[in-house]
DNA sequence: GCCAACGTTGGC
DNA sequence: GCCAACGTTGGC
């Protein structure tokens, strides 16, 4: 089993939104390395940190499982979705997703501002300059040190 | 809203 | 295959 992290936008698509779903397709994926990560890497079983980006406070907010390993994302062929890609055909459709289940939300969320000052999370990609990846994988040790943490 | 740090596109 | 121009991400 592999550990992962996925950032969303909690305006659009948050833990709380997941909670009350249960589960749901991660769909919108538009960036070719972090599809890699999911044709490649991410399997059923999997757990997932889901981050809350490009909002007021940045963080680890919960967890996820993978319930269903890449398909076809079907959102790159509606011209209504924002994530439409004129570009991909359905001979050869470009953009997968995931499938989620709801695990558990965070009673305190791990800021970003935490995860960044602690020094045994040097190596962690989230926090290293410039990173935009959406789909990256964490390592176990990342992991348990990481859900140690709120446990504090 | 700003802007650094990317990734993508397309002409050549 | 290079690289300038452009678009996007995401913290601040």
């Amino acid at each position: 089993m592999a550990y992962w992290l996925f950032k969303t936008e909690p305006d659009v698509f948050s833990i709380t939104d997941l909670a009350e779903k249960n589960t749901a397709d991660w769909e919108g994926v538009r960036n070719y390395q972090a599809r890699n990560f999911l044709r490649d890497g991410v399997a059923l079983g999997d757990l997932v940190f889901i981050y809350h980006s490009s909002c007021k406070q940045p963080a680890i907010v919960g967890i996820a499982a993978i319930s269903k390993s890449a398909h076809i994302d079907p959102s790159q062929f509606d011209p209504s979705s924002e994530y439409f890609d004129k570009k991909s055909s359905s001979d050869s459709p470009r953009w997968l997703q995931v499938s989620v289940e709801f695990v558990e939300q965070f009673k305190q969320p791990i800021t970003l501002t935490k995860l960044k000052a602690d020094l045994n999370l040097t190596d962690f990609i989230l926090t290293q300059k410039g990173c935009r990846l959406s789909v990256m994988p964490v390592t176990p040790e990342q992991w348990h040190y990481i859900t140690n943490m709120c446990q504090t």
